[in-house]
DNA sequence: AATAATGGTTGCAATATACAACTGATGTAT
DNA sequence: ATACATCAGTTGTATATTGCAACCATTATT
């Protein structure tokens, strides 16, 4: 069977990937004063504008609460701004200070730069295949959903 | 510039990768009463054998005395045992009970299958390309250090 | 009007993590 | 050879992350 090989490979690739991910996000973390789940929605808020927080713990995967006490560093780091939603006042909405509003540009400008480098690093024939083979993958993670160790 | 083009489309590809990849690791996480750096370190353990603690650490990219008491637990589950190293006792060497090994064996069996389960998601005429991508992809994370944000 | 559902916060407990100090063992240098 | 340095690993301590469950306030439903 080819495909088993094929998964064997795929796995040990994706495996190598994920750690070297992993020390990307601590790196990540550290840097910035803040952590990567704030990092993160720093990014979610600053791309949509606002955002209410049960959307964003669903994009982060995280559970609420988790997300309501990160959102509380932010609030306090002054980086993001609590409101209250007028139309339905049960919705927070999350949005980014103007100190938030740069260090979100500051995020944005510093993963160019750095997607910028890895992009470098691959030859530039490449690099469209790596583009698209990414977006496959990533489709094709979001079909099986078992995973399970 | 078509590189930044490029970047950028990669950055946000990978972004959802890594999410995807929370995802899938949280889901690992929780179902085998183990936690996701336990599973790296049952795997590392099963494959090399024997390892010692601090390559160990040094593999998950975790401190030495977080690996040691996440050992601890694996032992308390007898999944591990920790033996001296008669040649220099300085070392305590790592590996797999029988119990261990069976629970090793079946996260390799269900990994597997896992992303058997991926590669059959992705069309048949990319699978080599998408292979080969996140090798290329790796190999360029591993260039670039500064990361950071 | 009463009840259910929804978004969000807070109390609580478990876990993860790092740093620093320490123990034992081995290597090095005077 | 003895003292000092180095190394693997453990333990103490402090902090951060996380999820669950209980709760509050608001809106929807019946």
């Amino acid at each position: 069977m080819e495909n088993v090989q094929q998964a064997k490979r795929l796995r040990e690739m994706m495996r190598l990937l994920a750690r070297k991910l992993g020390f990307l996000e601590r790196g990540e973390a550290s840097c910035c004063r803040i952590t990567l789940s704030q990092c993160y929605a720093i990014v979610e808020v600053g791309r949509v504008g606002k955002v209410s927080l049960i959307d964003l713990a669903d994009n982060l995967n995280l559970d609420k609460s988790t997300v309501s006490r990160s959102i509380d560093n932010l609030v306090n780091q002054e980086i993001i701004i609590r409101e209250p939603d007028p139309e339905d006042r049960r919705f927070v909405m999350l949005r980014l200070t103007e100190h938030g509003e740069s260090i979100y540009k500051e995020i944005e400008r510093r993963m160019e730069a750095y997607f910028l480098e890895i992009i470098g690093t691959i030859p530039a024939d490449k690099r469209e295949q790596v583009i698209e083979s990414v977006h496959c993958l990533t489709e094709a993670i979001h079909g099986s959903g078992s995973g399970c160790c």
